[in-house]
DNA sequence: GCTAGCATGTAAACGGTTACATGATTAG
DNA sequence: CTAATCATGTAACCGTTTACATGCTAGC
């Protein structure tokens, strides 16, 4: 989920370890916080990898200013997680919604629309702790108030993001037959 | 996170490691699978932290069927976890979920109380995505569809949550006030 | 001079994923 | 006899957390 985010970012613009640090905390850095022990190797994991490479700013400082760009490899590689995610990617919530962050890069409308109807097909099958051993669990049978608690904010939170999967599905769909172009791809001479 | 519901669910009652995998698997694998190469190694730091103990049954087969006892000190180690989470497991949703699965366990009102009140506090302080660099960020400006999507959902769900938070936070204070006794907590005797 | 923020990294320990390994029991 | 489910485990690999390490720059 983090090389995700390290890719996505950089394929907005280049930019420093220490600025991308800062989006990944605006993005993810919510539930948990982002660690420089696991910035740094991500880095260089994708460096050797060869889907980023960085270029030191000839300035003063003694840790030197390392711009990091992604490479044509790294944006391919973008596209590829992008278009076919893990089933974890699909439905663990704070995955997905990395994901979804980034979904816009990619160009083709069907792949989006593919990767939002993975999601809502995993979200209409029945959760585990909305049962008890194979039969539906009524809310009100939950003598414990914290796990009724549990049980009445996901629900509500599957299904609104159930309504909100359905409308964006139709919506795309509606967009494509009216021909509009997608956004959010690079354009080509973009860069530099 | 693992450890914690390992622990929460054999506070309830003793089990073998297969049907503890079935309770761990409705409660958190719907987001992640549990595997048993983490159940396995997580039930052996807790059995040499002493936190548990297994009786091989006699019968038949040749993996001897384990039943899970907690101890004493698993019991202690479980309310430690639950009075005391880490700041994680309250940012983090999933892992505060799991945390409310358990806080029934809790015999102190005021301690329920207090968790939920840290939820309370960090879901009341602006979240990163809500803002880019410092200043609110209001929906509208968002362009990108899917991204739009998140902020919408993740606003919707906060709101419900904190609502849920203050409702039951309300009720706990007036279930004391009126001195009613708790419930979910073991009675003395009820171990066998 | 000190503190806070900018800026980059490493190393040990820990825990999870994936794949492998074994074998009993039950239903078709 | 075969497949699914019950049942328990190990080993290699991988990524994250936590703690450590360094040094500049700007404001008080």
């Amino acid at each position: 989920m983090l090389t995700l985010s390290i890719l996505g970012f950089l394929a907005e613009r280049p930019m420093h370890a220490y600025e991308l640090r800062q989006h990944l905390t605006d993005l993810i850095g919510h539930n948990r916080p982002v660690s420089d022990g696991a910035l740094y190797p991500a880095l260089n994991r994708l460096r050797q990898a060869g889907h980023l490479e960085r270029q030191a700013e000839p300035g003063s400082g003694a840790p030197v200013r390392q711009v990091l760009h992604i490479t044509e490899s790294g944006r391919a590689e973008l596209l590829r997680r992008l278009a076919d995610p893990r089933t974890t990617e699909i439905t663990d919530g704070g995955s997905f919604f990395t994901l979804l962050a980034f979904l816009s890069r990619l160009p083709d409308r069907e792949q989006q629309r593919a990767v939002l109807r993975r999601r809502l097909d995993f979200l209409s099958q029945p959760a585990g702790f909305f049962s008890r051993s194979g039969s539906p669990l009524r809310i009100k049978d939950v003598d414990d108030p914290f796990r009724k608690g549990m049980l009445i904010m996901a629900r509500a939170t599957r299904q609104a993001e159930r309504t909100w999967l359905e409308e964006t599905l139709r919506e795309l769909t509606d967009e494509e037959g009216a021909g509009e172009t997608p956004q959010g791809a690079d354009r080509p001479g973009g860069s530099g």
